[in-house]
DNA sequence: CTTAGCACTCAGGAAGTAAGAGTGCTAACG
DNA sequence: CGTTAGCACTCTTACTTCCTGAGTGCTAAG
């Protein structure tokens, strides 16, 4: 059934008004709102209705309404007005994303630290690859003494790379043929294809340098596997325990402890049928934990097969309209960016280790 | 002045009831305790001193003591008993060592979950390096059209890689030629030396390759900088919510919101000095928001020249017995794994962008 | 020096009260 | 017939007041 528009209005200026103030709103409050024209026994009447209609709920006889979840649903769906950004945070948002994605084995962590920034809301940001990817291509690098650099390029024009200390030493010519048995062999493989019967097969072509074959295909499997795994960062989690509704300890623990733990991990798979930004309003969310919290998602595309996700967490109370945009258009900039090659530089490969 | 024996043995009961219990332990509680052959009288007499002395405090009269911060100060410096690791323990913390530091590039991260699940308190982990690094070797590859892998191998045998698009494309031997100069001219130097002119020399002998000098100096500079960065990373903040004292909301968030930021960026330099582990108790800690919380930290070696530091923040009343044994447990371990070349693997590479 | 006893203090909980906000209903109004 | 004013009713919240119990400091006796 339909509501008529004065109901919508009075139920969208509930939940605007309770956005704001996280109180129970009274009729009179939203009679007196500016355009709101009619008297706060009208309102009072309308919101009756509303209330036995599923969309409010009272806390208690006389106290005021309070949005129930298919209120919410309702209000994120048809109600809200668009949140228009203004220049400044748009200039904001984007001159954050210049500053901070320069590095990018830190994206995902960066990009979670942002959004929290942006919305003032615990925010998540994982990025997952569809489908396993591939190496491209083997180099060896004879560096020094005993000192071998296994350079991979895999699919998606990333490069990894591993630095293999040898016990002995080995000739130049020895890793030229090394390098090519392994180019021959082993590149455009997934990582199911890695068996035990391929390293012996490539281990008996691969002459004097047989004995690195097993470090090396030790080294591309786990980079194959981190690339089919997910990257999850969790930022700004305290941000939670400013609002009122987590002034009750327990709660704010639950929800933070759940987020916290890698329950992310299969987050990805909730956005995978859906496009643009996804409203998660309490009860809808599957972890128990979170049956009092709203979830906010969107994707963004990295390329290449890479799925970017980012999300904030917060009160069944946020300003829906607000994180949504702000959300959408940091997704809007993460597609945009990773989509213009920039400068001749592309890829870029760093890491460490003891 | 010296304490009693006698003194002493009080304090620290009231120490550990109130690590145990949170709450102010008066003087019935401490003479019910098992060695304690005194009445509670006697215990009184001595606790009232133990208060003028200003090792204890009382919240009002008639509540019973609390140690002061100088009471937590003589107990972690003299007073407190050795906990000894059970095998259980050392055992899962191996384990858990073992199994989360494959893939080192996380090393950071990983070690503050760890510490943070074995103290259940938020932790702190940190890596940072002394000095500024160094290019060891500069390695080009061409792969394919228009597209070269830069391969800088650290001081400290890191190795990094760098994908490179040009929109012309280059020759082989165009590379062995600028890889030759590249060697001669900017090895061993550190980040300070990478000055305008060194590259304007470096491209007027870089032959036909030299529009790929740019590109290779920014990387390798930025390379440089990330070394010499420290490395920070917090985890389990919500496990401060769990305690008592952090039942207040707004102390809660204040003092996660400090460990949030970046707060501790700076705080290797704290651990400069001190050896083993170091336990500040709440006024002893600059920061404001910390007053009021005691944290423990312990540095732990990485090896080529990098320091590691793990930590630990909770309330002043923490098992510093505890926590401290961990703590060191820990370093210990990581620096033992970190020595020893466990196999012929010793360095690894890995990252991502676009 | 140690201990028993006692008067005293003070935080925290229970109970009761007052104030205020908001409701639902009824009746009047245009 | 939709809208509004008025009013009685409900229920929370805040503020008292009171009481209890834990713990203390002191004194005097062992």
């Amino acid at each position: 059934m339909e509501l008529s528009e004065r109901k919508k209005k009075v139920l969208r200026s509930v939940v605007d008004l309770y956005i704001r103030t996280a109180e129970p709103v009274g009729s009179k409050a939203v009679a007196e709102l500016p355009d709101m024209n009619y008297s706060s026994a009208t309102i009072r009447n309308e919101m009756a209705e509303l209330t036995t209609l599923g969309y409010l709920e009272q806390p208690h006889t006389s106290a005021g309404r309070v949005p129930s979840a298919s209120g919410y649903r309702l209000y994120v769906d048809e109600l809200m007005l668009d949140y228009r950004l203004s220049i400044d945070e748009t200039k904001s948002i984007n001159s954050a994303i210049e500053e901070k994605m320069q590095r990018i084995d830190k994206m995902v962590e960066n990009v979670a630290k942002l959004v929290s920034q942006a919305t003032n809301l615990p925010a998540i940001s994982a990025a997952s690859r569809q489908g396993g990817g591939s190496v491209t291509r083997f180099d060896l690098i004879l560096a020094g003494r005993g000192s071998v650099i296994l350079v991979l390029m895999l699919s998606g024009d990333q490069v990894v790379n591993k630095l293999i200390k040898l016990p002995i030493s080995i000739t130049e010519s020895d890793l030229k043929v090394l390098c090519a048995v392994l180019n021959a062999a082993m590149t455009g493989l997934v990582l199911e294809e890695f068996t035990p019967e391929l390293m012996d097969r490539v281990m008996r072509s691969a002459g004097a340098a047989a004995n690195l074959v097993p470090v090396i295909v030790d080294f591309t499997t786990e980079a194959l596997r981190g690339m089919a795994a997910t990257n999850v960062s969790v930022a700004g989690q305290s941000k939670l325990l400013g609002l009122p509704e987590y002034r009750d300890v327990e709660k704010a623990q639950r929800v933070l402890s759940s987020i916290d733990e890698d329950a992310f991990s299969n987050l990805p798979a909730v956005m995978q049928g859906a496009n643009g930004t996804k409203v998660l309003v309490g009860p809808e969310n599957v972890a128990d934990e979170l049956k009092d919290t709203s979830v906010v998602m969107t994707k963004f595309d990295i390329g290449d097969g890479l799925q970017g996700m980012i999300g904030v967490v917060g009160p069944t109370r946020m300003d829906y309209a607000k994180v949504t945009a702000r959300l959408s258009y940091f997704a809007e900039s993460l597609s945009k960016m990773f989509a213009k090659p920039e400068q001749p530089q592309l890829e870029e490969g760093k890491h460490e280790e003891n």
